[in-house]
DNA sequence: CCAATTTCAGGTGTACTGAAATAA
DNA sequence: CTTATTTCAGTATACCTGAAATTG
């Protein structure tokens, strides 16, 4: 630790590029911020948005389902989901053949919400990808996929 | 174990692919993932962790500066920093010719925090860029802070 | 006075651990 | 009995709005 610390106020010590691990999370704070945003009128989250959106997209999941797509604790899912609930944008059935589950679907007013929203945040997918071509996106698609399958084959999950 | 394996292609409800969007929030939440476990024994969660990386690069930022930097009101910033200061990983202290605001430092136990968890947060990043060639990271980190200027350039911030 | 930074007060959302109830 | 899913209770953190104090 005996790293030489001489400006006082005029920093300048750069200790090398930013990781990938960084330029990742910038880019999604940067997105959520945009959304957080856009979404303010709905009353709902980046995150809660998110979730209806996966629900759009796999009706009937189960919240222990839905808290492994997102690497979070059944727990944490099901507080994140009682505020959708409680705003009627998705139902909760118990699924038939197996009682200990609860089947997630969205209801009318929260395919209504995604279809209002839809345009706005295809605008600022957009926004995020000005200038890139379309060989830029599908290689960013294809190396973000790359990662998320690297870091769930391993350890954990 | 067989019996769960009930496939969408009943519900076959697919609306196209995920968007990018959903793509670098997947990857980011994987990584958080993996990163609050590995910095469990520290105490700190990743987004103090990622905190501590930023002041070790730029040293003397002040609360806005790195509440602009991360997309978040200064005020959640000072939450934040609050806790690292609690357990000493930083300082504060007023800036002389301008006395508004309050420079922000690592002090050595941050210092060695960031020293001791480097490695792991290392073999992390390999980890996210396993089976990927020195031209995939390129392009990635290219993509990836293209996507970032582009989102801070318009509107907003 | 105006603008930027920080802080205080308060409220909600995010996420965890631990533990219990239910059912396959 | 064992395991998976869900829920309850409690806690720490993250993030916001609004307002006040300070300084440039």
């Amino acid at each position: 630790m005996a790293s030489e610390q001489r400006q006082p106020a005029a920093a300048a010590m750069d200790t090398g590029p930013p990781s990938l691990l960084y330029s990742v999370k910038q880019v999604e704070l940067a997105v959520r911020s945009h959304l957080d945003e856009l979404l303010r009128p709905s009353g709902i989250t980046a995150l809660q948005y998110t979730a209806l959106t996966v629900l759009h997209r796999r009706s009937g999941l189960t919240i222990a389902e839905l808290a492994r797509n997102s690497f979070v604790t059944p727990q944490a899912m099901a507080d994140l989901l009682k505020v959708l609930q409680r705003r009627e944008l998705i139902s909760r059935t118990r699924d038939p053949d197996n009682r200990r589950q609860v089947r997630l679907r969205l209801t009318e007013a929260g395919a209504a919400l995604l279809d209002h929203y839809g345009p706005a945040v295809r605008r600022l997918e957009e926004l995020m990808l000005t200038e890139m071509d379309a060989g830029d996106r599908e290689s960013l698609a294809d190396l973000l996929n790359r990662c998320r399958a690297s870091l769930t084959r391993g350890p954990r999950l």
